[in-house]
DNA sequence: TACCGTGCGTCCACGTGCTTGACATCGAGC
DNA sequence: GCTCGATGTCAAGCACGTGGACGCACGGTA
């Protein structure tokens, strides 16, 4: 009988839900906090080696105590590795925007995204601190010898974008695909190719996988 | 002498400076609140009348305790006010980026500035709930008897877009001109044509100030 | 008219998280 | 070896959102 002499206080109104987006404010602010600090750590970068950024000129740049960065991501190391996987994060966006603007076609498809990545990979901050400092700095590792989180990370993400572009894909070939997709990426963020090879790079990768993807697709789309 | 003995912390380091941009994190969520409280009221104004549109509600939405909203507003009458704002704010920008694709062609840009308001106000859910409820709701007379805030706001806001497009724009000018055009914004915003004849008003309203504002650019612009 | 439900506006004790200043530790450079 | 700067940790202080309470005004109802 309590309940029924509780107050009803305004809270328990399902009018008074979240929205269905989820968009809450405390979600939506430490998501920022942490955007915030690492597109501070990039743009540090850009200038300096990355050795040379320190904790406090992150905390700085953001308007944010130092204490607060080693709350949000720990140590430097793990800074570190949620920056190189932040910035994947951006080029797998880009490159899942390219793909789904040609759903009809996947080769097309595949020689834009490949076009897309090249161009930002070559236009990126971050990307020509890594290559710029050759192996002193911790940066290169991350996306070599130690870049399993990214290539899994990546390769996960881009398999759900390619069977969900290309329903027919089985699971054991997307994941396929988007390892080697991912594979190739990586090496020429290592070992880029000049400006004027870019395009040709990219119908040469897509042409190179279009008999394969093809075959699958055919398999039942047909 | 005790600032020399004093420890220099790395704050003291101006490479720790807030990042140029002023993208700091403690601005940023304030900002992000305060979007997030009237995004949440205009999503809720959508469905039903503003007037039952609760505070408690607009609390819930945003995921943030009903004090925190009165400590970012004051109160309700307060809070619609900056909703309104916030929506007219979106208008301008709308607004802004069409005047700004037409640098060249004066008479073209304010059509498609026109085009582009008359468009989205036809679309826009909060401005639907202004003209569905006669006069019984707060929001009705925010836009009309008690606009000027909304008027003065926008005026400028659109005289600094037009001088910025078109130097040549003296001050009174662009002043009443940006008037002129928020006045009758304003009053589609009220009373609304129907979608047929959108294109043809935004035509109308170009062909008839392009003289003025035509002779205004000749004066030493040609 | 008196009653009652509901939303507004305010207050306050509380918790969480950012801030500030301090400290130990480690590695690089003199 | 010593100093300096950076990393990592800690504790106290503080700002701000939380949750619950309250009085008040208003509209509907008996």
């Amino acid at each position: 009988m309590a309940s029924v002499l509780r107050t009803l206080s305004a809270a328990d109104d399902p009018a008074n839900a979240p929205a269905p987006d989820g968009a809450t404010f405390a979600d939506a602010s430490r998501s920022l906090l942490r955007r915030t600090l690492l597109e501070a750590a990039r743009d540090l970068a850009a200038d300096r080696p990355w050795r040379s950024v320190t904790m406090a000129a992150i905390a700085g740049r953001a308007g944010v105590s130092r204490q607060t960065v080693y709350n949000e991501f720990g140590s430097r190391p793990r800074l570190t590795e949620a920056l190189v996987l932040h910035e994947t994060e951006e080029f797998l966006t880009a490159v899942g925007d390219a793909i789904r603007r040609h759903p009809a076609d996947p080769s097309e498809a595949l020689s834009a995204a490949l076009g897309v990545f090249l161009q930002a990979a070559s236009e990126d901050a971050l990307v020509a601190a890594v290559i710029r400092e050759d192996g002193r700095d911790d940066l290169l590792p991350l996306v070599t010898s130690e870049g399993r989180p990214i290539l899994e990370h990546g390769t996960g993400r881009l398999a759900v974008m390619m069977r969900e572009t290309w329903p027919v894909l089985r699971g054991p070939e997307a994941d396929f695909l988007a390892g080697t997709v991912m594979r190739l990426g990586l090496s020429y963020v290592v070992l880029p190719v000049a400006d004027a090879e870019r395009d040709a790079t990219a119908r040469g990768i897509a042409d190179l996988v279009r008999p394969y993807v093809e075959s699958l697709l055919a398999r039942d789309g047909g």
